[in-house]
DNA sequence: AAGTTGTTTAACCATATGGTTAACTAATGG
DNA sequence: CCATTAGTTAACCATATGGTTAAACAACTT
């Protein structure tokens, strides 16, 4: 393989913010620290990024950018409902194995600007995940699952991967997780989530 | 009933400095407007509460505190399993229902200063769940539900209850809900919740 | 070699911020 | 009624912070 080309400022950059972005938050973030740690003049971030917000939008956008078209793709496509609920626990679960930050940078995020994060999570007019909430509705009329919407069935199984990414601390001091211990448990998970989700949608005992 | 006593100084500034560190975070809230919101002078705030520090202890510790030994005492208790996630479910999301705030302020809490958070959540020895744990290894070893362990049975309950609040903003700006839509929509899965847990911990179809 | 352009740096600047001080006022109680 | 304490205030301070500037440097063009 090539030798690894030596990272350009602005991707020194772009991961150093990244990180401190991440550990402080937006306002906790201090541009000297995130110079500092890309070993790179403090005027540098600015010369590149003009000020700190526009820096956080490009981090936030580059970090989320590339998994959500295709968690949408996955929910809107042809496939079997069930086979549906496993290919999409599989990709997120994976996607945020190994972006473990992301979950509380976007769940902190939407909650103090949502329009910004909004407009960087859902991309321009993507799709309005019309066909998964049909089909929810179709098995639901065809007596194949219990009744439930669309929307709950969809935050059940975002809920169930996402939330243990944000209580991750949780598990290493009150259940003493080391980091090796805590990505097994998140890899039961990839079975136990659709598993749970789908024997959770037949019809009533 | 009597005249409602005029709120106390330290009072007034707790409920501001909740308000405020839940719309800013604790590195980006500001002691002039907690002040501010308070009407109140911005020395009070260290005379009462020495640093900003100690004063967001305080305000942590307060709007933790109530809940989370009645939650581990509901977890512990002798009811049946089934029961007890219907009432754990129900009272959790009661509370949180009634503390929307909450979750977003203990989840970015927990991960920027994970053992003091620990320390203010789970209060001076409280039981290891050590009951409940046990309960759920008797009925899979009784075949009474499928194989799951406690921890991952208590995360799933969990994940399932706090996720959608802290994905509010979401359904506000994705969904359009309203705030009575989303408070509809939430006490819509008090039933949602131990339905699916209960129902996903059958034995497999 | 001299211009030209993009990159990098140290030194600054204005402002915001957490925290302190010293003086003042309202209670309390002996 | 006076003294001691609790509560409150405006003014102040040291520092940290985001951002700017002017000059130096590097790389490429001609």
């Amino acid at each position: 393989m090539p030798a690894q080309a030596k990272p350009t400022s602005e991707v020194l950059i772009l991961d150093a913010a990244q990180a401190v972005f991440l550990e402080r938050g937006l306002t906790g973030a201090r541009m000297q620290e995130i110079a500092d740690r890309a070993g790179i003049n403090k005027a540098m971030l600015h010369y590149y990024f003009r000020s700190k917000e526009k820096l956080f939008e490009v981090v936030v956008s580059r970090a989320i950018g590339g998994a959500m078209p295709q968690l949408f793709e996955l929910l809107e496509s042809e496939a079997d409902l069930f086979a549906k609920i496993y290919q999409v626990s599989s990709f997120y679960l994976d996607f945020i194995s190994r972006n473990t930050f992301l979950p509380l940078f976007i769940v902190d995020g939407i909650n103090r600007n949502p329009q910004f994060f909004f407009a960087s999570v859902v991309q321009t007019n993507q799709p309005r995940l019309q066909r998964f909430f049909q089909q929810v509705e179709e098995a639901v009329a065809a007596g194949r699952i219990r009744p439930i919407s669309g929307l709950q069935l969809l935050i059940n199984i975002v809920s169930l991967i996402v939330f243990p990414f944000l209580a991750k601390p949780l598990y290493q001091v009150a259940a003493g997780f080391s980091e090796e211990a805590f990505a097994a448990e998140m890899a039961r998970r990839r079975a136990e989530v659709p598993d749970l989700v789908i024997n959770g949608l037949q019809l009533g005992i």
